[in-house]
DNA sequence: TATTGTAACTAACAATCGTTAGTTTTGTAA
DNA sequence: TTACAAAACTAACGATTGTTAGTTACAATA
């Protein structure tokens, strides 16, 4: 699998974010990080806001569909929830300096692009919201406030990315489980 | 309880770096919020940087401090626990700008300040896993991974002011008593 | 060998950045 | 009214920003 001039560049770009955020990185740093000039960048891209678009959308797109593909299935609202919970891994583990950016960078998205997240992150949202409630009203779940439980489990989720690095030797499908766990039945 | 003029500076940078982050703030962004010209800020502050340092170190030290409060006091780990999550809770209501920060811009500090909020970070980060070890121990909490169960907590309660202008009418006192309950004994 | 496409380069652009210097306005106290 | 301090202003600085134009180096193909 070799991959293009651009996509390098949008991996080591993804990096760079994560560290510092896409406003405090140049493009110069970005070249120098790859050991060309920032002017020979624009050979394989169009603009920075370009490589932020990438990367954002890309792997937004993913959480969309997974959660859309979840919701879609037949199965009660645990079991929704906890396969929720182990994509959630599965794709923080394979793209997590994308899902930094997508934390804390989408507001530099610009035009269309920006619309195009929002309304991504808000179906995304709102398919997590209704198999909580689904979850409520067939009584698998206590009756919370479901706001606060959707905002418990979306926060650790949406966290996991800067936490996976410091994960160690802890193997995927060991973390899955506990989280799992902690998340829906606590820690008592 | 009459605000200086460079406390007013402090607050309305923190509202912009909340937007956009600190690094997409200019001074001249700051100044036009305050009607005033960019130059005129540093009749009141040294720099663009003394506004970040003033914003994190100041809720740095809350946290830390409270941490280190409640480790220090008697009670079993789920009471601690229960408190530290309440505590959480009332720092964010009061400084929710300074927190997204603290969590997004602390690594914009340099020098003697991004050290210092790193050592803070670290104590802080301690005193709550001691007290997760300690309920284990207790069998109070079950015998998961600790970093799991520290993770989950923290990651949510460090999202929290994201979360809480949406709050809505959600009260203080039910948030508290609806968080405590599904970060301890979870959703079913 | 000649041609072509890829990917690098140098040089420079206008805009914006944080910040400084020096000056003027404004409100308060003597 | 005068004096003084606080807080605003204008103008400009050198550095850095994203980006463009035009050119060169190199490898594969015809």
């Amino acid at each position: 699998m070799k991959l293009t001039r651009k996509e390098e560049i949008v991996i080591v770009a993804a990096k760079l974010f994560k560290e510092k955020g896409y406003s405090a990185v140049s493009m110069r740093d970005i070249a120098q990080q790859m050991d060309i000039k920032a002017a020979s960048l624009y050979n394989h891209i169009k603009s920075k806001q370009e490589i932020l678009s990438s990367l954002v959308l890309h792997v937004a797109e993913k959480f969309t569909n997974s959660t859309q593909s979840i919701t879609s299935q037949d199965g009660n609202a645990l079991q929704r929830l906890k396969k929720l919970i182990e994509v959630h891994i599965d794709i923080t583990v394979h793209h997590a300096d994308a899902i930094a950016a997508l934390n804390n960078d989408w507001m530099h998205l610009d035009g269309q692009d920006l619309l195009d997240f929002i309304a991504m992150r808000d179906q995304y949202e709102e398919n997590f919201r209704s198999i909580i409630k689904q979850g409520i009203q067939e009584q698998q779940i206590k009756a919370k406030e479901p706001e606060v439980i959707l905002f418990s489990i979306l926060s650790t989720l949406r966290t996991l990315y800067l936490w996976n690095e410091k994960r160690g030797k802890l193997e995927v499908n060991v973390l899955k489980k506990e989280l799992v766990s902690v998340l829906i039945s606590g820690i008592v």
